[in-house]
DNA sequence: CCCCAGTGGAACGCACGTGTTCCACAACAG
DNA sequence: CTGTTGTGGAACACGTGCGTTCCACTGGGG
């Protein structure tokens, strides 16, 4: 948003966003006092940087777009065979963490992944299709569902468990690849 | 609960209930008025019937769990191999139909799944993990972790998209047959 | 017929989250 | 030192969900 902020302004309001995703992550019903303890700062502060509530979840939605965005570059999904790629989605999406929560989660309005499947997703899939290296009898809008999933079922069960953030992407990763092999 | 009721209070009491897990797995936090609404029965019944929110959730988790009991029980997880098992439990975990959702959110207290996988889906894990049909790689907790959220995310494309019910469960169960198998 | 269990609408007090205003304090640049 | 900037506490009004009480209506069984 407010590009010309600097110093504190900016700390500030970055704390925010970052304890507004771990929060509504853990809960999108939580409550603005919850969100301004977790960043540190009153709820006086908070709500002069985001006015209303919608303000914020805006900003959370814009901020997590554009972690998705740059997660989504950094696979390079034109590069390799469909399943190679896709495996390497999975890696770098699994990075996000907290926010895998929130984009599971969001049932609510400003959604983070644009609906319909992304185009470049969906142009990995059909190269996948094509190559043999994606089961073709797995539609394009149910492997995000399933990515999606594991994903979210792989960073809760880091979250839980005590298993390490390595060890649990490696788990993520041999299912997911055995679910979108051809048979 | 009240195992004494009969007629209409018996019914009464079941409707509430049903609308429970479906209003309750669409939006945990929904209010009782609306519950109430969905159950088609007035505000004041419902607290007739369910005194305080607390009530009725462990009324929830307490259908949700007997119900969970019997599609583990018609699963028979002692026979066949531990994949075959597994797969069979799939579907039968599948017609939980909107309870799913409220499985798969439970973050509040009083569980439906208990905590630390049921000791029957061990065993039959272990089974797989012996007889070669289950990838000796995959721990019972990551298992259980796949397995619902591949259920759920198979609820939700089926409320989702246009899909038939049973086109989706075979995608589910594909998905997961790929993804416990040995390499 | 009357009784009564079951129901549901209306209204109230309460707790909580939200959005707002006002004021006090600390850090820092002039 | 003085003014600006960023902050946060206190208090208020408002809306909403919750839990409660009271009362009126309906339908079936005596």
């Amino acid at each position: 948003m407010q590009e010309n902020e600097r110093g504190a302004r900016a700390r500030t309001r970055q704390a925010i966003l970052t304890a507004a995703i771990e929060m509504l992550g853990q809960n999108p019903a939580a409550a603005l006092s919850d969100i301004a303890a977790a960043a540190e700062v009153g709820r006086t502060t908070l709500h002069r940087y985001f006015p209303e509530r919608s303000d914020l979840l805006r900003a959370v939605a814009a901020e997590g777009s554009a972690r998705l965005d740059g997660a989504t570059a950094n696979a390079r999904l034109d590069q390799g065979t469909g399943a190679e790629a896709f495996l390497r989605l999975c890696r770098e999406y699994f990075d996000l963490g907290d926010l895998l929560s929130l984009i599971f989660t969001e049932s609510d309005a400003t959604p983070i992944v644009e609906g319909g499947c992304d185009e470049r997703f969906a142009a990995m899939v059909d190269r996948g299709h094509r190559d043999g290296t994606i089961d073709p009898a797995l539609p394009t809008g149910w492997l995000s569902s399933l990515m999606w999933s594991q994903l979210y079922a792989g960073w809760s069960y880091v979250s839980q468990q005590g298993t390490s953030r390595h060890e649990v992407l490696e788990l993520v990763i041999r299912t997911v690849d055995g679910a979108i092999a051809p048979r």
